[in-house]
DNA sequence: TGCGTCAACTCGCGTG
DNA sequence: CACGCGAGTTGACGCA
């Protein structure tokens, strides 16, 4: 019994320095009369405070029934009985705080601590599972509101993102049209002018390239453009449009398309396919009419 | 009395 | 194979 007692205390001082949880202890540990508190020396939890800052003069036993205590499975701790017992809040507070240190539990801590609240090994192991369990379920919750923020504002953004494309879509259409109108309906007169200085280079570098890996003659050349041009005004005939030059389209729309193609057989170039890629807009998208695929087709011409 | 919380249990799995 | 852990469940308990 004596044997017990010291080393009670001086775990008991040895557990709360190591977790940094000896000054918040430093009183009389146990209230007089419990029966376990005189086996562990003079601690208290009077400095503890509860979750509205009260001290809790609470012993850190619950008082233990005489006919509680007897053989368990050490034979070093009181029987607890067969009904369930909340642990006191003393108890919890010290396991709270035992928690924030570090959430697992080696063994020697777990017996240390089983020590100095009179509890079994079994009980602390107990707490910290259910302890971590109540931890991941709170993270858990965290992690959702966390992502539905997340979600939330993603969603905003795509949605303004969508309704800016369908407006700026509607613009170009509209815009268009009114240029159709302006040059009298007659897209004869319509001669493009230079390409912006971005699209001359890209079609430059095209030019380079097709050579480059093919080492053949560039299958589409720049000064074409305006024979492109009187073909692709050909409204009536899609297909053949593509068959004399499409550089700047094919440049624009789909770059590796373009070189996809087997140049020995310049039949590919009017194919369908190619001519869906030809276009800015979706190949759904015909509610417009032939008119309005190459209208389409001009706006990107025009500087 | 219904419901939420929590200690304790069971089961399955991973690890040394 | 013993041990510890996570996940799921059970049952006691406190409260409105």
């Amino acid at each position: 019994m004596v044997g017990k007692r010291h080393h009670g205390s001086s775990n008991m001082a040895v557990l709360l320095q190591s977790q940094g949880m000896y000054k918040e202890f430093s009183g009389p540990l146990f209230a007089p009369g419990t029966p376990t508190g005189d086996s562990l020396g003079s601690w208290s939890l009077t400095d503890l405070k509860d979750g509205r800052g009260n001290s809790l003069e609470r012993p850190l036993f619950r008082p233990v029934e005489l006919d509680e205590i007897g053989d368990d499975d050490s034979g070093e701790y009181p029987r607890q009985p067969d009904k369930k017992r909340r642990l006191t809040t003393c108890q919890v507070q010290f396991l709270e705080k035992s928690f924030e240190l570090e959430n697992k539990l080696e063994p020697e801590r777990k017996l240390q601590i089983a020590k100095v609240l009179g509890l079994k090994p079994r009980q602390i192991a107990v707490w910290f599972q259910n302890r971590r369990a109540r931890w991941k379920t709170k993270q858990t919750e965290k992690d959702y509101e966390s992502l539905k923020s997340s979600y939330d504002a993603l969603k905003m953004d795509h949605d303004s993102l969508v309704k800016e494309k369908e407006d700026l879509k509607a613009e170009v259409l509209s815009l268009t049209k009114r240029l159709l109108k302006e040059e009298n309906g007659s897209l004869e007169s319509f001669e493009p002018k230079r390409l912006p200085d971005n699209l001359q280079n890209l079609d430059s570098t095209l030019a380079f390239e097709v050579k480059k890996l093919h080492g053949q003659t560039m299958l589409c050349k720049q000064e074409d453009i305006s024979s492109a041009n009187s073909a692709i005004l050909d409204s009536e005939s899609p297909h053949h449009a593509h068959e004399g030059d499409c550089s700047m389209l094919m440049e624009l729309n789909s770059y590796s398309n373009a070189f996809r193609l087997d140049h020995s057989d310049h039949s590919q170039i009017g194919d369908v396919d190619n001519v869906k890629h030809c276009n800015f807009l979706s190949p759904e998208d015909t509610s417009c009419g032939s008119e309005f695929h190459v209208a389409e087709q001009v706006f990107w011409l025009w500087p």
